[in-house]
DNA sequence: CCGATGAGTTAACATATTCTTAATGTCGCG
DNA sequence: CGCGACATTAAGAATATGTTAACTCATCGG
């Protein structure tokens, strides 16, 4: 939580600790941006109004990271300023919080969005995925099938990795590339399939399917 | 949209709309769970006060619906009712919205809500369309009839996805001409025929009718 | 600092499938 | 019967992909 109004902040601090939560503080922007990287906290709450950085620029420069993409981040604003809450929902802030602040109110909200931010961590990905006899570890970046373990380059990981992501999808080149490669490297066109070759060679051939003209898929 | 109010239903709706949101509305809370479970949509409004039947009450059946468990609900509610809001999110809101309504508040605020409900959707449907007994399936380039799957070459899978995208109308060579192979490659005029062969060779006899003089449709 | 190693890429050529064409066959209708 | 419109077939052209080997570049242990 992050305000420079150490009034505001302790008494926020004391109703939530009052229900269990665990609470960080900050009296500036900086400060924040310290402690939330350092913590990587479940629900970051912005003051809008601050000197120095403003509780917009840092929900902006927390979306940069891609470790906040997913964080809920709320703000603290005075009633009135249409503006900032605006500006505040734009910068990829999922709510607003109006002062003056009742306590009852706001611990709801508080229980509202990390009911979300739960809600939304359910869906993550597993770092582990099991296909059709494969199990793709993306933490250990290997391949195990029937027992044994199969050490695979990142590229042919992260190739599989996106084939296995939605199996039984056809993936364009172009989307390979764009998810592998990246929108900004520029690779000759048989790329791919040396890469598909190599890894048709170490996990087998019937896994990857051809569509000739589209793209390639992951067989189950 | 679900509120009692026909002059805020269509405020609200109108500025929606303009903002290219595609938007139900429901006057009370059954029609509006009515609507709900039959459209399936991404974000719900409910205004909180309402006879009959209130939008904490709808929320809460919505919520008890697996089908609703991840849609992002919002409610719409008078500014000093402190009680309703705390309801409102108990039962599972995920915001709530104060009247007096300013569009541009609204607005920004609907964009956030959409915003997440896309973050949840990573689980997005595929783009399947059934017509009497096939299913074609887009993301996989697939067709099943019968259980089996049958592969198609791409011109054959875009010119039945083609045919089947308005099941019953009739398209002439040269509408086929245009949205299969674009209107700048010139072929022959009996390569359609080939095609036509091929799919009715692969799919089954029935399924595409030719119409003499004037092209071909897809048949249910 | 050096050579070994291996990932990643490229180029050249081989292969395979898809697409198109062209020749010929069928059908219905005036 | 002859014509127009579509059907069928097989063969060749056009493309997309497969495959191999060589090259570049970074990393790492000695």
């Amino acid at each position: 939580m992050v305000d420079d109004e150490p009034d505001i902040l302790e008494f926020l601090r004391y109703n939530l600790i009052k229900e269990g939560y665990n609470v960080l503080t900050a009296g500036n922007g900086e400060e924040g941006l310290k402690i939330a990287m350092a913590e990587l906290p479940n629900l970051i709450i912005l003051d809008i109004m601050m000197p120095k950085m403003d509780g917009v620029e840092v929900c902006r420069q927390l979306r940069n990271k891609p470790e906040f993409d997913r964080t809920v981040i709320t703000f603290l604003t005075a009633r009135e300023e249409d503006y900032s809450q605006i500006a505040a929902l734009d910068v990829g802030g999922d709510d607003y919080i109006t002062k003056p602040i009742r306590p009852r109110v706001f611990l709801s909200r508080v229980k509202a969005l990390l009911r979300r931010s739960e809600r939304a961590e359910v869906i993550e990905e597993p770092d582990v995925i099991e296909v059709s006899g494969l199990i793709i570890d993306k933490e250990r970046v290997t391949v195990t099938k029937d027992e044994e373990v199969i050490e695979l380059a990142k590229k042919e990981f992260e190739l599989l990795h996106l084939l296995v992501s939605k199996p039984g999808k056809v993936f364009s080149r172009e989307e390979i590339f764009n998810k592998v490669w990246g929108t900004d490297v520029i690779v000759g066109n048989r790329t791919i399939d040396v890469h598909i070759r190599k890894l048709r060679e170490k996990i087998g051939e019937h896994y990857i399917k051809t569509i000739k003209g589209i793209g390639y898929k992951f067989e189950f």
